[in-house]
DNA sequence: AGCATAACGCACCGTATAGTTACTTACACA
DNA sequence: TGTGTAAGTAACTATACGGTGCGTTATGCT
């Protein structure tokens, strides 16, 4: 047995053939590798090594190294929005329902670190991967256009001020809590304290909750 | 005349030997290259190219590729944190103050757009160009102590709320300007605007001061 | 003028990297 | 059961990259 043929000789390996999990699995290890060395620090050997699948499989899914950073951002979009479409906000109470989406945002970020860093590297690129991309347009609408039923009822309802927009509500809720994760170690050096202490963490989403309640709420 | 030396033979041409000429245009150089593609898609090359020097000089004054990065970044912080002890904020009533601090940071972000780009590779590589730089710990220390005892005078002439965090306030200004930046490219995309058109300048800049208003003033 | 030193430049190196060529193997369906 | 097609693999390539060895030249000082 001069050479081993992978598969055959060894014990237990049954290697299935079976394409949506090879492409699952080069998409999980694409997020993890992309999300910690950014586009062009990703190595597209490692990738393929952590996904247990061939490079050339890699190659022959998503076209390129930037096809599949195209299709992991586009997957990424579509999930954060599905996520927060499960909050079922038009059934709380406005000032519960912008409670809950502020929060829901923090702990999106928590949950999915690389996300953040997957949207840096797609801004360095100036959003060449997603600029022409129909499917997140036609979510990013939807999402505006529930922010802004939201405002709209909390002012028909008397808590809300008037005349938000809710893109400017939606960029500032995104920014004071994105910026906390992103800048995090920057950050430790500068404010002297770690940022992701679990005292630190539960300040600061208070704070954001006050910041957003402040700017959105009669009173 | 066989082989051309540099400054001998030709024309107005007098390159005078200057090391810190040469240093400062190794670092603009570098600042445009890091910035426009990070620190990994950078290449010394064509900062050199660009800075007018060789590539050998590059090396001899700040060691490796990193050890420019590092001499850069901590320009750049020395230098947003000197601009902003010029507004004297002490000397200004404290709401003019808050205000003051917001537009600077906004119109700084604007005049050096590589700063936030910088600041995001270093959030990349975890800090570690900045993480043992006593100096960047000392401006920052003076720093939080400058916006704290802005606080406190508020407080005391009841313009203020009272218990409000330097450091937290710090993060929320820096992280609503910043982020309008940094995520300008992928946010044209969801928002369906351009985020750089005078207009919407000028819309947000509004809005963030008087989201911290709203957060720091009384009423 | 003579000289030490720092500024500068060319040409090169080893390696890592995105992408490819040419092949083998499993599986759905006739 | 035979076969076309898609899934999978290993070995390779061209090149671009960070970094360096070594020699040359300007400048300040005595």
């Amino acid at each position: 047995m001069p050479l081993e043929k992978s598969r055959a000789s060894s014990s237990t390996k049954k290697r299935v053939r079976d394409a949506e999990a090879t492409k699952l699995r080069i998409l999980e290890a694409a997020k993890k590798e992309f999300a910690r060395n950014g586009l062009e620090g990703a190595r597209v050997d490692t990738i393929a090594l952590d996904a247990k699948a061939n490079k050339r499989m890699l190659y022959h899914y998503f076209k390129s190294k930037d096809g599949l950073f195209r299709t992991l951002l586009e997957r990424e979009y579509l999930n954060i929005r599905e996520e927060e479409t499960k909050l079922n906000l038009e059934n709380l109470p406005p000032r519960t329902a912008l409670e809950t989406l502020v929060r829901f945002t923090w702990e999106y970020y928590i949950a999915n670190p690389e996300f953040i860093t997957l949207v840096n590297s797609e801004n360095l690129c100036q959003a060449v991967h997603i600029r022409n991309s129909p499917t997140l347009k036609t979510i990013s609408q939807k999402f505006i256009r529930r922010i802004q039923s939201l405002l709209d009822r909390g002012v028909r309802e008397n808590i809300f001020r008037e005349g938000i927009d809710a893109a400017q509500l939606n960029i500032t809720i995104a920014s004071i809590n994105y910026y906390y994760f992103t800048n995090r170690f920057t950050g430790s050096v500068i404010f002297e304290r770690d940022f992701t202490a679990p005292e630190a963490l539960k300040e600061r989403i208070a704070f954001n909750i006050e910041t957003i309640c402040r700017l959105v709420c009669k009173n």
